[in-house]
DNA sequence: TGATAATTTGACCGGTTGGTAAAACATTAC
DNA sequence: GTAATGTTTTACCAACCGGTCAAATTATCA
């Protein structure tokens, strides 16, 4: 009666990754809808089709699954912005920043849900990663947007602010998603809804930051 | 023992108006903070001071306390869309209509949260809304724009995406606040942040709209 | 093959949940 | 003042909640 979640045994055996991968894969489904509070054991054990003891065999609490998910997409939700390159050309890399931000709402919306579920209840299990390396991160890119308003590369604005509006008018593709459906109708509601946003987004974004008489 | 709640009442008492008011303040805080399922009414009766059962009096279920939070912000929530004037200046609507959303965010957070925690759970309780009478005022207002770029006088786009855009950058700031205060740190995360957020959307907005060459 | 370790299950537990019943208490109208 | 009505409380319930336990089952490997 080894327990696989005991620190003894170092190996993870093959059932057990698969087991763990269904078990997040379920879990998300439920979070995202319904957060932390608001979601059972029995809800994610049945999304996966397991037991609910079964299922903590392989994570000891609810908590548990909940932190493992919100890790994991922490870092993949960072990588876009982490990719910001102060050497590229701005009117580039601000593009192609949105673009790959929107294709995360269209490719992650489960995991964009979370991430807002867990900042409408106030960031209760991520508060330290925002006030830390979320914000050194940001800070940082916000230099990098700064040298290229002083290098006269851009339009002068608040950096942080022009990070908000990326974030805010792409992730709401993912989080508004029902709102988005039923606004446009069933005529205009098809996948095609992203190519149009990142349309409009870029558009607008690039004649913002459009250096006047440029 | 008559039952306040009962149809045969149709007075209301000066104390069922007080109370009412009291629960629904309450159950604001707790549920734009936790959701729908996430909220007990235990919670909500503490945020109150009330005791369970005599909140229970009131409103006869944790449901019905969550209907009523639902139709009253989509009430004021839509008002400043409706403002929207098709023979006012286009420049100026935008730019006001942003302002006003702006202030919803600073002024009635909760309320914000409210609706996001809603959309984010895939809009149970009011899809039917959505469809029906918020579709039908976005497709007036979104032929409102239309008319506008026909007339020369705003740039040509998506009059859907530009009125997404206005909602989630705007909202962001009440919806996801947390983040906020975290990203711009102490020095800069007073109430400030809400002018600055101005000046930076309606920079944004207004020159992502305006006609090239003019 | 058999022993050993890994996995799954059913039964269970104390605490919480949404909600009820009835009686005690307060207010109002006459 | 008192009777009728409106309000609040105490005690309670069945269902659900997160989680445990020991036994049953299955996979692994010498």
């Amino acid at each position: 009666m080894a327990v696989a979640r005991a620190a003894k045994t170092q190996r993870r055996t093959r059932i057990q990754e698969e087991k763990e991968e269904r078990i997040l894969d379920g879990a998300l489904e439920v979070f995202s809808a319904s957060g932390f509070r608001g979601t059972t054991i029995d809800q994610i054990a049945e999304a996966t089709g397991m037991s609910k003891p079964n299922l903590l065999y392989y994570f000891r609490t609810k908590e548990a699954i909940y932190r493992r998910l919100l890790e994991r997409m922490l870092f993949t939700w960072l990588e876009p912005l982490k990719a910001f390159d102060a050497e590229g050309d701005p009117q580039a890399e601000i593009r192609s920043y949105i673009r790959r931000k929107l294709e995360m709402s269209r490719d992650y919306p489960r995991e964009s849900r979370l991430f807002a579920n867990e900042m409408l209840q106030g960031a209760p299990h991520i508060g330290d990663e925002l006030n830390g390396p979320l914000k050194q991160l940001v800070d940082e890119k916000a230099d990098v947007i700064r040298a290229w308003i002083k290098a006269g590369k851009i339009a002068r604005c608040d950096p942080y602010h022009l990070i908000f509006a990326i974030w805010s008018t792409t992730q709401h593709y993912a989080d508004f998603d029902v709102q988005v459906r039923a606004v446009l109708g069933e005529s205009r509601a098809g996948e095609g809804r992203f190519e149009d946003a990142a349309r409009f987004l870029e558009q607008m974004f690039m004649r913002g930051l459009e250096i006047k008489g440029a």
